[in-house]
DNA sequence: GCAAAAGTGTTGGTTGTACACCCATGG
DNA sequence: CCATGGGTGTACAACCAACACTTTTGC
């Protein structure tokens, strides 16, 4: 696959591959593709592809995440580039890794032309998977706890209603510690940046709970007076 | 310049660019390189280079900052990858940026092959540099106010031995708010990680201030301990 | 009534902030 | 004796952790 600078070219020494974070039964989960070619054949691994020269990184990864899950706008940003010589076993590749957080159970799975399958893994229970990946999905996941500390992104995992209950279990499985309910509750009511909805929870076997959104305008202005999200 | 697999080649669509922080005379400070050739010559950018076939990214980016500076054994972590489509003009190129933090007067600056001039250049007085590097330059900048906050980094902007006066300001100037004295000094201290030398400052014209050195061996310690530096 | 989760209240200790103050040294 | 920075003490407010408690709902 020679490199020219027709525009549907891809670079060839350049790959992306996504953390595709989801959260499901009060675990955390990536999302992984099996290979149906190529040198890792049959093993799952993260999804990945290549970048075209016509579009940007971000594009190229936005692009990949689309035609992989169908959905679009989804959380994504550049987690870092991974380059060690010997990463890739066939020839130099370089690879730009993304992480994205995504409401697990809003749509279905397409495996796409090169991989023959497609599904989430219990961050806790990862194969081993080929190349530099795992090293990877460490540092990603390094990244996510370091970050879901200081900004409010873990809303993406969640659907757009929600209740304080789900929000504190998906902190706990992030975080991997126990959180008390009622200083958690009160810490993030106090922040103003649950808006509650005129709904309830329905069909649940005990009290149903207040349902809330998360009012990214308010957090918007609120960053604009100096106000940083924390915990 | 075309690709090929000798191992002393270069990757051609893809660059490196450092971000050097200095601190001097209270203010903080980047180096710039004056280009000697190229499509941008005679101005002033981020000091830059090419990765090769045998060598991995970061030490790449090693190699570049030694050569620009003779040192070795400087603070360097990547940043992240910048591919917009147009960021550079001649050829699809994307560039991994790094951030280094070096104590500014410790050695000379030495141009190197493709530069006919280095400089130290306030942060706040940054001229218009060539492809995005104004924006890796911000992007950098906002990432190190964070990065400060949360991991004893700093230290690496000063001398070995320094007072709590100089690390204020160093703070001060990053953060670029001022600082309450007292309680500066109490929140360092009483996180164990400031080694006390046996010396003092010499030739000030007030009282001379014990001179302390950062503790790597108690950070690394109390960090297994769960202890997290902030602030 | 019981289980399960929703939701509120209280308390004591820690931490942060603001500021007043004294000390040492050179000029 | 004054300017400059070094260094300590204190007091109030804000915050946080721990835990006891009440409420609502389905079975």
């Amino acid at each position: 696959m020679p490199p020219n600078n027709f525009p549907d070219s891809i670079i060839d020494t350049l790959s992306i591959d996504c953390l595709i974070f989801g959260f499901k039964d009060g675990e955390l989960d990536i999302l992984l593709v099996k290979h149906a070619e190529g040198i890792s054949k049959d093993r799952w691994a993260l999804p990945g592809g290549w970048i075209q020269y016509n579009e940007s990184i971000d594009d190229a990864a936005n692009r990949l995440l689309h035609s992989l899950t169908g959905v679009s706008n989804i959380y994504l940003e550049q987690l870092r580039a991974f380059g060690h010589v010997d990463r890739y076993p066939a020839n130099r590749v370089i690879t730009i890794a993304y992480y994205a957080l995504v409401n697990a159970d809003n749509y279905s799975l397409n495996p796409g032309f090169t991989a023959s399958d497609v599904q989430w893994f219990k961050i806790h229970d990862i194969p081993k998977l080929p190349y530099d990946h795992n090293e990877i999905l460490y540092f990603g996941y390094m990244h996510l706890k370091q970050k879901v500390m200081n900004e409010p992104i873990g809303f993406n995992l969640l659907p757009k209603k929600f209740t304080l209950h789900q929000l504190q279990q998906l902190y706990e499985a992030i975080l991997e510690t126990s959180l008390d309910k009622p200083n958690f509750r009160r810490k993030l009511l106090n922040m103003n940046l649950l808006k509650p909805c005129n709904e309830k929870q329905e069909d649940v076997s005990h009290r149903a709970a207040q349902l809330y959104r998360f009012d990214k305008k308010m957090y918007d202005k609120l960053r604009e007076k100096g106000f940083i999200f924390e915990l």
